[in-house]
DNA sequence: ATTTGTGCAAAACGTTTGCAAGGCG
DNA sequence: CGCCTTGCAAACGTTTTGCACAAAT
């Protein structure tokens, strides 16, 4: 939070109620989600748009305190990232549960891929679709 | 093509003209594309509609012959896989363009860490965003 | 003849934007 | 005070849908 606000003053930007009350939320929430669960855990309690949501997640996203996902559907999904590791995502689609895995033994092979091409990384992102255990079980039925 | 019209009967479904001719063209591309780009490129000596394309694709991709990647932006983009393996990708987020590498290693990793949490997979998609060396020299200016 | 597929236009969906009003520094 | 931010509603771009008609088996 003190860390939000320095990178918003160091680049000019404002700290407001709004956006604490958003980066609040976020660094409270475990798991991913989407602008609009987001937007519908806060508008019972607070007056904030839909706009205001989805601007705050971009400017988190550019100060690297938020992750952003394409996990497929036309959805986007944010991950906020206080401290932890780049991982693997192992989302179920049935269910939309998603199990984390630790990447650094993959983060190193795409580091190694991309200095061979002078690619520089920004981001990555390893998405394993398929069937947890329980909807797998389900399944044979 | 053959194989299309197999896995299609085998499933009561029609082997149209349409779906024969976007299955020729998607077959004959090497790149990844969006459904709009493969409708343009298409309307001019077809009368085909975009849902015929959005259908088709849905087809193809549950029969297991065209891959969907998120690459975010809200948009897909569709790739065949005529034979060839699955592969990491690298992508531009200046000039979009998308650099494959094999991910046989990676996959083994994967694979792995499925089989300890009876995770089943369906299909894996490792997308890494960045600058490419050009856009990546352009910025340094 | 039956059943699946198509084209069209409208709707849905998540996200972005223009603008006037509001709030932080 | 000036500039950044907000809320609203409208716009956006992509994808999906309902329906009547057409085509494949």
């Amino acid at each position: 939070m003190v860390r939000l606000k320095e990178e918003l003053e160091m680049r000019g930007l404002k700290f407001t109620r709004q956006r604490k009350i958003i980066a609040q939320k976020i660094f409270s929430m475990k798991k991913h989600f989407t602008a609009d669960e987001l937007y519908n855990s806060l508008k019972k309690k607070y007056r904030i748009s839909r706009a205001t949501i989805y601007r705050t997640l971009d400017v988190l996203s550019s100060l690297g305190l938020v992750e952003v996902h394409n996990f497929g559907q036309g959805k986007r999904y944010y991950e906020s990232i206080s401290g932890k590791k780049s991982h693997c995502h192992f989302i179920c689609t049935s269910c939309m549960k998603i199990i984390e895995f630790p990447s650094d033994e993959i983060e190193k092979i795409i580091t190694n891929m991309a200095s061979q091409h002078n690619f520089k990384i920004n981001r990555y992102s390893i998405n394993v679709y398929g069937l947890c255990e329980e909807c797998a079980r389900k399944r044979k039925k």
